[in-house]
DNA sequence: GAGTGGTCTAGACCACAAT
DNA sequence: TTGTGGTCTAGACCACTCC
């Protein structure tokens, strides 16, 4: 074994690594197809001269990556094919400005506390009639808007949300103190920018718009209920992988 | 360690399981805070009283699950805050109507061969007046058009693509085949409908369009450029995490 | 040099699946 | 019953960081 620890040192790619890539190439290369089972963690021990906690290393690290599936009792399979998906990752829209090295401004349109409609209250799980936070910015890109947040907050998950400079600190920023996220829903439209949201995004009405909706949850309670509106013509989610 | 053994028999949940557990509650409680160091494995394995490589698989997956950030011969850290960003799924469409129980149904409006423009050319990274496969299929959920699907295809990765039935068989499917795909870059968007998008997904010129670009590597090749196009008022990408 | 994480071993017992 | 994966141990040597 201690010749194995040689080995290590002397190749710098660990073993397990080794067989993740050996695996890999096996699937790559069309030899082990989608379905097929592969070899158990006794023969690739075998077959790599190693003790089988290392192949079950590499073996549970690909399950985890979804290259592989296993059954208990019954055997090691190549997954079927990766999903076809695009991941689109969407960031804070000041962490993002900043990121592409431009100034995120933002101006505070409406800080309110409102009782909630019917529907509002339904995205709450809250009874009608209950008190929610209210709050409306506009974010600017180099002074350009590029951002209207509608955001509606719990009061009992983010009590000091109406004390807030919104200059200095997003929303996101706030509640991610106040009530660490736990979960989101969330969906992309495309729609006609209203009257008052074509206004503040200084575009004309009808001008279709890119539009985020996210719902978060903290501790199994709905903390936020945010509609964000872009201006379709200065605005893209982007991204890539591989 | 037989004592161990039973212990994971009856209490069900596998000791690493606890451990990360364990570790992620201090971290939800605020006693552990970003960027603290929290105890060595050795310190870990001695609390629980297990043997260090439970431990390390506990802290390991946690690393692998960016909760915690490891830096070897100095100590184990609470990662920075989650990256509060927003991950869309998208699926290919067939799948998606279909896993919604409705029928779907591809129509071919469009299947040439083509030389590429100079724009199509850089896109591809190919030289200009190179042969492309272009297809456009408007896909139909229970008789409803939701997609115009404006594909560009590489024939060196895809040379069959003009055989393919593509009432049958979406163009994903088949390039998945073709070339495994390794990579992507896209950008999703708010556009108005120009007058062919609109006649083929029958709603009116101008309307606002949800469209998602993609473009997809295989092998460090461009395999296809894809733009598909999506009445906003019918469809958005939606989904959760958490 | 002391302490940390990174990796590996050669066993073990278990739950589950296939037979 | 046999064979598979799921988990765990009690050590070990190594590379790296920090003092």
């Amino acid at each position: 074994m201690t010749q194995q620890q040689q080995m290590v040192q002397v190749q710098q790619v660990p073993i397990f690594q080794r067989i993740k890539d050996f695996i890999l190439a096996e699937i790559q290369s069309g030899r082990w197809k989608e379905g097929d089972v592969i070899p158990t963690e006794a023969a690739l021990a075998q077959q790599f001269a190693v003790s089988r906690m290392t192949v079950n290393r590499a073996v549970r690290e690909l399950s985890s990556e979804q290259v592989l599936h296993r059954i208990q009792g019954s055997g090691t399979y190549v997954a079927p094919q990766k999903y076809q998906a695009t991941l689109v990752e969407i960031k804070s829209i000041a962490d993002e400005i900043r990121a592409r090295g431009h100034r995120h401004r933002s101006e505070l349109h409406k800080l309110e506390r409102c009782k909630a409609g019917e529907a509002l209250a339904l995205q709450f799980r809250l009874a009608a009639g209950q008190m929610l936070f209210h709050s409306v910015i506009v974010h600017f890109e180099n002074e350009i808007p590029i951002q209207v947040e509608d955001r509606w907050v719990n009061p009992a998950l983010a009590p000091d949300y109406m004390l807030q400079d919104f200059a200095s600190v997003t929303p996101n920023e706030y509640l991610m103190h106040a009530a660490p996220l736990q979960g989101a829903r969330y969906g992309i439209e495309a729609l006609s920018a209203p009257r008052e949201i074509a206004e503040m995004l200084a575009i004309d009405a009808k001008e279709p718009c890119l539009v985020l909706r996210r719902t978060t949850e903290s501790g199994n309670r709905i903390a936020s209920v945010a509609t964000m509106w872009h201006p379709g013509a200065r605005y893209r989610f982007a991204g890539s992988f591989g």
